[in-house]
RNA sequence: GCGCCCGUAGCUCAAUCGGAUAGAGCAACGGCCUUCUAAGCCGUAGGUUACUGGUUCGAUUCCAGUCGGGCGUACCA
């Protein structure tokens, strides 16, 4: 509806003669007496015109008034805004829009005709997933579901990692250590390497299979083939458990194997933007805007990491994404402007590219933070956490807050409890509706009048809706679409947790003024209405967030 | 030192990219179940938006500075 009635002011203004300028808002007031949208664009034509906001307003309200459907009244209020009063009838037969559009409800076409790549988790396979990872995960996943909503030709989710590097030398070592004691080697264990439990299993599944047979077994090979077919197995089903399926898991080695890196360092080299400098070579990213120039070949002639993540993100753009989507911790934040040169420097188009980073977790166990480290095996997985809080409750703490805050994980908190958390709200409103739907169908006949699925949809009678309670909800139903498209836009999923909430809390007040089965059927009829439009909006805004709808609790 | 993020109720966080009287959850206090789910509802209390200045009709939001916290700042990823 905001989009209609921004619509109608720059037809009026067109109209009139007026300037039209450049930022016109329509927002939703905060308080019911400021209407239900209203503009600042008399505002904003103050200084041009050279006259007061309130004055222009008057000039305004007279046009918008004769042009505007659904529209009971238009004030001047404060400074100058203009506030649109709808009728409540707009917003009830809205209802009838949801009920017909049933699951489709709130899929828009914002990013019709896009591709879109969301490259999120990409841990290397050296341990279990973290609540860190978690974090990574869930938002990766949402925004993913969020272009999708909002009309994706295509979306693929995929997970980045590197199986050779040091890390994982140290890895297949870690392995072939605890292997050795089990086989009653007297070794000793390095204090930074991999102190999980999980490496004594792979290692102890090794020596079930094959004895002691891999005494002189070097690191590179079965110890750090198994660790990682191991460690993959099990993140996935990390993933798996939380709703994630992944499309692509990229190999960085792929990228020497094909042969795109060498390419990459030839193309450089052939624009000018490479040399070579005490045997080693770097990148001319002070020429690319950067502070200095960066190595990407070392003396050793192993490269840096920046070398191929600019490749695999040419290899994106080769693949056709119109979007390219990165999701990042804060601890990486540095080495996104040097990919982001990079690939500028090849001359594709950058405007492609989209970072989104998200600020650190932190656990809170009894009141205290938790000190994490994957090396020394001091921390706490996301299976853990779905252990004792379920997936749902997960996905939504990490959803909770703005990804540029940090967050704070009550662990107790999400370990310990069900009604103190703020997912069962929403949950249990749709548990709620489904149980009134599944009294109708029983008992409606009680009351001198019979209901099966699909009656509400013929509700003449919807126009009797017409207690404050009904109309709120109905109202904040109706916003549902540009809810998906703002946090589309935004990459801040966070904002879908808190409408949903509401949804759900205007829900409630309007369960405990109305009962909705009662002996008059055309009342009941439109109630049904409303109850099922609120519970088709739950779920679909529980699903592009990843989380479960209950029929019953 | 420099770069990015943050500082809002006792706690954890919002605030529709500059709007009107800054809002939720938890914690605290007082009410509501013989009627469709009390995992709920109603009410009370809680604030100089870290601080100082600036920009304008208007600032939690933008700019500068100060203080405090997090993360970076490699020929690690």
């Amino acid at each position: 509806m905001k989009q209609q009635v921004l619509q109608l002011v720059y037809d009026v203004l067109r109209k009139l003669q007026y300037p039209v300028p450049g930022a016109i808002k329509c927002e939703y007031p905060k308080v019911s007496t400021h209407g239900d949208i209203s503009t600042n664009v008399a505002m904003l034509l103050a200084k041009e015109l050279k006259q007061p906001p309130r004055k222009i307003a008057e000039s305004l309200v007279q046009s918008l008034k004769e042009n505007a459907e659904d529209v009971r009244d238009i004030q001047i209020a404060g400074p100058g805004f203009i506030n649109f009063f709808l009728k409540d009838e707009f917003f009830i037969r809205h209802l009838k829009t949801i009920l017909n559009a049933g699951e489709q409800f709130g899929k828009i076409d914002a990013h019709t005709g896009i591709k879109a790549n969301v490259e999120f988790v990409s841990a290397n396979p050296t341990g279990p997933l973290t609540v860190g990872h978690g974090r990574n995960a869930v938002l990766g996943d949402t925004i993913a579901n969020l272009l999708e909503w909002s009309g994706c030709d295509k979306v693929d989710r995929e997970y980045y990692f590197n199986n050779a590097g040091r890390q994982m030398r140290v890895l297949g070592d870690s392995v072939r250590l605890r292997y050795l004691q089990l086989i009653g080697e007297n070794v000793d264990f390095p204090e930074d390497y991999y102190q999980g439990d999980y490496i004594k299993e792979i290692a102890a599944s090794l020596s079930e299979t094959y004895g002691e047979s891999l005494r002189e077994e070097n690191a590179e090979g079965i110890f750090k083939e198994r660790a990682e077919e191991a460690i993959f197995a099990d993140i996935k089903k990390t993933c798996d458990r939380l709703g994630i399926k992944f499309d692509y898991f990229y190999n960085e080695k792929s990228l020497y194997d094909d042969g795109y890196v060498e390419e990459l360092i030839g193309i450089f080299r052939n624009k000018g933007l490479a040399y070579e400098k005490d045997g080693a070579i770097w990148l001319k990213t002070s020429e690319m805007g950067l502070e200095q120039d960066r190595v990407i070949v070392k003396s050793t002639g192993e490269p840096t990491y920046r070398l191929p993540d600019i490749a695999y993100h040419r290899e994106k753009f080769k693949r056709g994404y119109d979007l390219i989507i990165d999701i990042l911790g804060a601890d990486h934040h540095a080495t996104y402007p040097d990919v982001l040169a990079g690939v500028k420097a090849l001359g594709l188009d950058e405007a492609k590219m989209k970072l989104v980073i998200y600020q650190f977790v932190t656990i809170v166990s009894e009141g205290q933070p938790v000190k994490m480290s994957t090396r020394k095996a001091n921390y706490i997985t996301l299976d853990e956490l779905m252990d004792e809080a379920g997936p749902d409750v997960v996905r939504y703490f990490f959803l909770m807050r703005s990804p540029q805050s940090h967050l704070n994980f009550d662990l107790d908190l999400a370990k310990k409890e069900t009604e103190e958390n703020p997912v069962y709200y929403l949950q249990y409103a749709h548990a709620r509706i489904a149980s009134i739907l599944r009294f109708a169908i029983s008992s409606s006949v009680e009351f001198g009048w019979r209901y099966s699925e699909g009656d509400e949809q013929n509700a003449e009678c919807i126009d009797l809706l017409t207690g404050k309670a009904e109309i709120e909800l109905a109202k904040r139903l109706e916003q549902f679409p540009e809810i998906v498209e703002f946090c589309v836009n935004s990459y801040e999923p966070h904002h879908m947790g808190s409408y949903l909430t509401d949804v759900a809390m205007l829900f409630h007040k309007f369960y405990h003024a109305h009962r909705v089965i009662t002996e008059d059927r055309g009342l009941s009829l439109a109630r049904l209405s409303l109850c099922l439009a609120t519970k088709t909006v739950l779920a679909n805004g529980l699903r592009t967030i990843g989380i479960g709808a209950p029929e019953r609790m």
